[in-house]
DNA sequence: AAAGCGCGCTAAGAACGCGTCAAGACAGGC
DNA sequence: GCCTGTCTTGACGCGTTCTTAGCGCGCTTT
């Protein structure tokens, strides 16, 4: 589970924050200041920091300074200074990127998953654990209550498609067009034939599947949690 | 010597860039569109890609999405897209950063030196000593249960690309086009032999590899220490 | 109630992918 | 010019995976 680090002197940006990242299965701690920053990097040793500049005690710039001497964990500035010489100071201090407040949330989720691939962290969007069932998209791996289970090619394609949308409905053409290309878009069997050896390997009862859920006449939907 | 890979359609853009990196000391190479891009990545390896979206023949993001089934090189998109949909999009694609046009050429400069900085951290695993095998990669050299074993120059290619994403699944044509270049996406058999000889070379028991694992289908993976 | 449809399931043959071997091509060094 | 090491190419066998067809069940339609 990646862990972050939110490093804010305002109570609501923390809770704005720690509220959207929670929902994207990461792991959120919040600090206020910048003492008690470098005090949670050292006992919670966080994947990823976001970091304001503007801090109570210590100066973010300080912090950051600090916390490059014993870490080489990555840093995105948020700040609400735009001014490009802060920029300039903070990148060149070691921070990883820089977020202009106000901003978007979206564009900063999609800057921590940049930074953290880069990194070698593993990203919660591409690694999912529910139920027993631990995939891994991008290393291809599945593991089912413990032990690696071993998909075909065609079944990963399947999978990803299904998986990458989780909870929406994906339709027999889509999947077909998506695995074995536009010409295909009739050959439901072929779908029926894989989504039974995908449920053989990864739902916990195959009789009664409970994540690969077939919408009849639509087409399949990944529904993890919907117990 | 650190070298950029400049790409905009615009031949100002690529002049002012190329001026002001050249006073930092970058060496730099321009390209005015995708193809040519994706030609000079392959032809002149840049340490880091400056890649603007709007291109005259490919889409910035689909340039982006092809170099990353061959190449982890780091990229800054510097677009004059403003949305942040836009930046999720190529952020999610591969890219390490994104700067809006018009930038400040400080703060671009500081966003490549933050980048390359970070591409850099990580790379001294250059050396590694699992399962009895001791690889240097820096060195070319590699150990077997003690004694020195040679690898033939492909045979270095390919251990190098696995070694340095290990764990991690390298798809076929990845590997193809990383050594032998894009005309050969298809030459499945030259890793099935190469394969075998570094098998033979590096594993303890070649029959059942530990170490080199095949995907069938998929491309192999650097497995040390699933045992 | 019967017919039609869509889906799950199974099993078989066909097709594919991989490892292996060996022979030929090629280049560099002596 | 020959020798050595390396890479390419083709062929074969084996195991896995995909395709294809057929049957049964449950739901919907007529």
């Amino acid at each position: 589970m990646t862990v972050v680090l939110v490093v804010d002197d305002d109570p609501a940006i923390r809770r704005t924050l720690a509220i959207n990242l929670r929902a994207r299965d990461y792991e959120v701690e919040t600090a206020g200041d910048g003492r008690s920053a470098l005090q949670a990097v050292d006992e919670r040793m966080p994947d990823v920091i976001l970091l304001d500049l503007g801090l109570p005690d210590l100066d973010g710039v300080t912090v950051l300074r600090r916390l490059r001497t014993f870490s080489q964990v990555p840093v995105i500035v948020v700040s609400a200074r735009t001014g490009s010489d802060d920029k300039v100071e903070a990148l060149d201090l070691g921070a990883d990127d820089f977020v202009t407040k106000p901003f978007v949330i979206e564009e900063l989720l999609a800057r921590i998953r940049a930074t953290t691939r880069r990194v070698g962290v593993e990203e919660p969007a591409l690694r999912l654990d529910v139920d027993g069932l631990a995939l891994d998209l991008g290393d291809s791996r599945a593991v089912r209550d413990g032990a690696e289970v071993h998909l075909t090619p065609t079944e990963w394609a399947i999978v990803e498609v299904l998986v990458k949308r989780r909870g929406k409905l994906v339709r027999q053409t889509e999947l077909l067009h998506a695995v074995w290309g536009p010409a295909y878009d009739r050959q439901t069997n072929y779908l029926r034939v894989h989504l039974a050896s995908i449920r053989r390997k990864l739902e916990r009862d195959p009789a009664h599947p409970a994540l690969f859920v077939t919408e009849p006449g639509m087409g399949y939907r990944f529904a993890p949690g919907v117990a």
